[in-house]
DNA sequence: CTTTTTATTGTCCCACTGGTCAATTGTTGA
DNA sequence: TCAACAATTGACCAGTGGGACAATAAAAAG
């Protein structure tokens, strides 16, 4: 154990075990069958086939399909981190980093019908999958505290978390667009929606907040 | 045919034959099926109980497994659609149409989160099935016109599709949240963020169109 | 060169699922 | 009363899926 430690610590970009490797290339296969056959369809045998391998190995190095997939959601998921947080880190002023947000959330390789037939996949299982649901609640975390760090600057506390909830549940109802027609919406109109929504919000004279 | 006509003329409340009796509650118990189990678990079996019949009888009326469940997704599709339309009957000013379609959407004893998980459930299985397509489909564009009628009078027919694309968007976006993070998101919160979602919008003089 | 882990496969098992079908039980109409 | 017909059931079937396991290959460690 501390072998391993030390190690991470010698190697920290490339910890490859052998195993990490494995577990890597399956998780991205169970993800990409998820894509074709949704969870219903999603079958062990097909993962371990996509991915060139046994079905014996799957479970080998996943204790059951439920884990499987919970790590297809964390790797899926780990991805748009990492684009949000490339973004964030050129951002300088609260207005770039909202459009980091934004623009992360639907970056060219990321913001395509397959990928989204997958997410929503996962999505319909988050209320049966108690971790699913940790996964997703800590993403809406982040991203909601991505958003603040930018919407704190421009107005106050309250409007900015009334802003934050709007933008994500329009990210994902764009996303959702994405995947129920492909087609109906473009990269670049998903991002100036998204935009023009903030602006509108963040120009608009709050009305008598009471009614509600 | 011509037959069927007629009859349904002079009956056109009740024109319940036993079989659409029977009909509709199958696919009222394949959608709670749905809610509980996703589309995953939901077995016809299942169903059946739940109707308090057995699995022969499900297929008896629904060719396979696939059919009932579009049906279950027509079913939900006419509920949602009958609460925007009633309120649709009652409103006189374009702003009254809008308010109609928000509030329809978000009705007290639709937007629960049972519900949504089957309606993601549902829209997971989209790209997989060319009815459910269609119906999906079918709603977005009779959602998407209902609010035209209510924007055409207030704004430009341009800046009308740009926001009926975002509102629809943004509804889809709160049910998803509420269907991933119960409790996250009230009725009253929804509402209001749609609300001032189309005040900020049609309040915003657009900026230069141009750039993109 | 052993010994001990780790990786990998193929087989086996059992529960279950969608779907078919013949048989049974009402219902209805003559 | 009887035949025709719809509703309903239960048994059955072939296919599949998740998962356990023992056997084997490959590495690592010693």
């Amino acid at each position: 154990m501390s072998t391993w430690i030390r190690q991470a610590w010698i190697e920290p970009v490339k910890l490859k075990r052998l195993g990490d490797i494995r577990r890597k290339e399956l998780r991205q296969a169970a993800f990409a069958v998820l894509e074709r056959e949704g969870i219903a369809g999603a079958t062990l045998e097909k993962v371990a086939a996509h991915a060139g391998a046994s079905k014996g190995i799957v479970l080998h190095y996943f204790r059951n399909k439920q884990e499987l997939f919970e790590h297809a959601m964390r790797e899926a998921n780990a991805v748009l981190r990492d684009a949000v947080v490339a973004r964030l880190r050129l951002a300088r002023t609260p207005t770039e980093r909202l459009d980091a947000v934004i623009e992360g959330n639907f970056e060219e390789h990321l913001f395509r019908p397959p990928l989204c037939h997958a997410w929503l996949s996962l999505c319909a299982e988050v209320p049966r999958d108690e971790k699913l649901a940790r996964i997703q609640k800590a993403l809406h975390a982040r991203m909601r505290s991505n958003l603040l760090s930018g919407l704190h600057g421009l107005t106050s506390p309250k409007d900015a978390n009334d802003i934050a909830l709007g933008v994500t549940a329009l990210i994902d109802g764009l996303w959702l667009r994405l995947g129920l027609e492909p087609g109906s919406v473009s990269r670049e109109q998903a991002i100036r929606q998204v935009k023009d929504f903030v602006s509108a919000r963040l120009a608009m004279r709050r009305p008598e907040t009471a009614g509600a």
